[in-house]
DNA sequence: TGTAGTGTAGACAGATCGGTCTACTTTTTC
DNA sequence: GAAAAAGTAGACCGATCTGTCTACACTACA
């Protein structure tokens, strides 16, 4: 049993906990006991709660974007990217992803909203995050025009939030005919 | 000094703190010491923190509906509503709209977000807030299918997270073409 | 087998929070 | 002008949070 294994069960751990009921909502002593590891060895892993909600954000964002990734990598052309991403995010919303833990929105809106207020890191990193999601949908893109790229990820964040704030689960997929449309030549 | 001036007073600046620091990260008695007010009155006008905040989301939604309705009322047409709609957005992103603070985002996404996990009342009212706005914009669109309509309010949301989380104060101007492409028949 | 590293259990400190309460002052109202 | 209502200032309580520390147990390895 290698000393990494304890601190992998405390980001798993953490990062169940922080994305479920909000980083604030979840106290350390919280993840202590879901995880049954004692207060020290997390400190001797982690130097501060703002380290371990930065590596809880690291996780997410490589688990999360790697999901993403393997639903539109599959798609010959730009419209079947956009209606596999679409479809992806109802699967998500409606907790039919499987590599996903129940939706309760986007992990890098809520604590960028919740906590990047005082963390400037965690602020930071939650922005490269959402660059990187729109990398890698342009690297599935071709010819794509950065306004209509844009545009996706407006729709992507906004259904997102729709599912979260109004409970509208199918938010993505009533929104996908005008993604399409977006692709069409005027 | 009729006693309700107090109570608007800590109102105002209850409205002010929560929404440019987040509910969570202002203290009772931040608000106290800002506005100048007692303890004791702020009990006497509401009996918790979450009734002040109540109060607050009650407060900040007449003012953004009232603005966003003076914004949209002017437009003859589908597509006049629409450019007006964004334009607004833009100018709130950009601190162009007096009538509104500073920009940090939606208040009722925000506080859904960092505040609705733990108090109903919060998340529902947050939930009925995205509503109200639905139907002003619904009431000023002649013959607009509900699923354009959804679109438009999820292009909305995602603009505002847009700005808010990347930075990117032109997300609403960057979808305008989107959203009028949408009112065109196919 | 002894030592160094890692773990456990949990008391404890220091800070902050929401909310109550006392004692006193000001304002309103009849 | 007296009584009632409303406001001030801030001590105080109990709960909760992060992070430190002590005392002890287990494990790996030379």
């Amino acid at each position: 049993m290698v000393a990494s294994d304890k601190r992998s069960q405390l980001l798993e751990t953490a990062l169940q906990l922080f994305y479920e009921k909000g980083i604030n909502a979840v106290g350390i002593n919280e993840v202590l006991k879901s995880s049954g590891i004692a207060k020290k060895t997390l400190y001797n892993h982690f130097s501060s709660k703002d380290e371990l909600v930065l590596a809880s954000l690291q996780l997410r964002d490589q688990r999360f974007l790697a999901w993403i990734e393997s639903k539109i990598e599959k798609a010959v052309d730009n419209k079947q990217v956009v209606i596999q991403l679409f479809k992806a995010l109802t699967d998500w919303f409606n907790n039919r992803a499987p590599e996903l833990p129940p939706f309760r929105g986007c992990f890098f809106i809520n604590s960028a909203i919740e906590y990047g207020v005082t963390n400037d890191e965690v602020a930071a990193y939650c922005r490269q995050h959402k660059q990187q999601f729109r990398q890698i949908l342009a690297a599935r893109l071709t010819d794509i025009p950065e306004g209509i790229l844009d545009t996706l990820c407006t729709l992507k964040e906004g259904a997102i939030v729709m599912a979260q704030v109004s409970g509208d689960t199918m938010a993505a997929e009533k929104c996908l005919p005008a993604a399409l449309k977006l692709l069409n030549k005027d």
